[in-house]
DNA sequence: CGATTTTGACCGGCGC
DNA sequence: GCGCCGGTCAAAATCG
């Protein structure tokens, strides 16, 4: 499969003391430029869902006939279960082969899960070293526990929503078992309320470093890194996981050159 | 001192 | 019925 870069360098100042010196025509080409980009991204995602769907149709064909054929496998009476965790298998396979360094995979894109409840899945690069089960994606998480699984020698945590009491989120994290450099989060649910309070928070110049530091994830993963930094980093992983980003950000830069034309 | 994490115990579903 | 396994609970420990 083609490999696809993706620049998540945004070249954007999210300081807000440097507001003032970005012009509004700077603002404008920003916003340009920002679509286009959004537009290839948006057509690049869409290949690559195709790419996806193929090749795991043709990998889950030749996996049933060849290494899970009843007649090879006489023990293998449970189809069922080997057929879920071929497709999980194949879903590792696909994802982490895609060279991203952040993936997004919802049942609504496959033709073999059909939970009662919206699961979706996130791969996520980390470095080597870091043993930390943490994937920052905006929203305030409480670890309930944590297991070894059969299939898996790295501990799978499960976590909570917990900033809404009443939201029914549930996420569990685990080092994929054929790149421990990668964590696969998968997700069940959908969350009743926004972002740390907001749709954008990543946008919101104003979040307070304490808005951040609630997050129990983002300390964790913090290591050192400025506030710009950390903004930075979850731009970009929001830019890849969700090919809207670009869009919402392109409607929170007209407001800000809004803002300076009305100055 | 409250919030969060850790971790062993417990529970329920599933296959045999 | 039994054992395995994933998921959850809850008490203790830890942190800010």
């Amino acid at each position: 499969m083609e490999s696809t870069c993706v620049d998540t360098s945004l070249h954007l100042n999210v300081g807000p003391r440097d507001s003032q010196a970005i012009s509004a025509e700077d603002l404008v080409q920003e916003l340009h430029r920002l679509s286009s980009e959004n537009q290839k991204l948006t057509e690049s995602l869409t290949h690559m869902r195709e790419n996806c769907k193929l090749l795991k149709k043709q990998l889950s064909q030749a996996m049933i006939k060849n290494t899970y054929s009843p007649e090879r496998d006489p023990a293998n009476q449970s189809s069922k279960k080997r057929k879920a965790e071929t497709d999980a298998c194949i879903d590792n396979m696909i994802s982490i082969s895609g060279n991203t360094e952040c993936s997004n995979i919802t049942d609504e894109d496959s033709s073999f899960r059909r939970p009662a409840t919206k699961v979706s899945r996130v791969l996520v690069r980390t470095q080597a070293s870091d043993t930390g089960l943490y994937v920052r994606d905006g929203y305030q998480w409480r670890k309930y526990g944590q297991k070894v699984t059969r299939d898996n020698p790295s501990p799978r945590a499960y976590f909570r929503c917990s900033f809404a009491p009443s939201c029914p989120v549930k996420k569990k994290v685990q080092k994929s078992a054929e790149d421990p450099t990668v964590l696969v989060a998968t997700y069940e649910g959908e969350h009743n309320h926004g972002r740390h309070g907001s749709e954008l928070p990543l946008l919101a110049s104003n979040q307070s470093q304490d808005d951040g530091a609630r997050d129990s994830g983002l300390m964790a993963e913090n290591g050192g890194k400025s506030t710009q930094q950390c903004l930075v980093q979850q731009m970009a992983t929001s830019l890849t996981r969700d090919p809207n980003f670009t869009a919402a950000l392109a409607t929170a830069i007209s407001g800000r050159i809004l803002n300076l034309a009305s100055n």
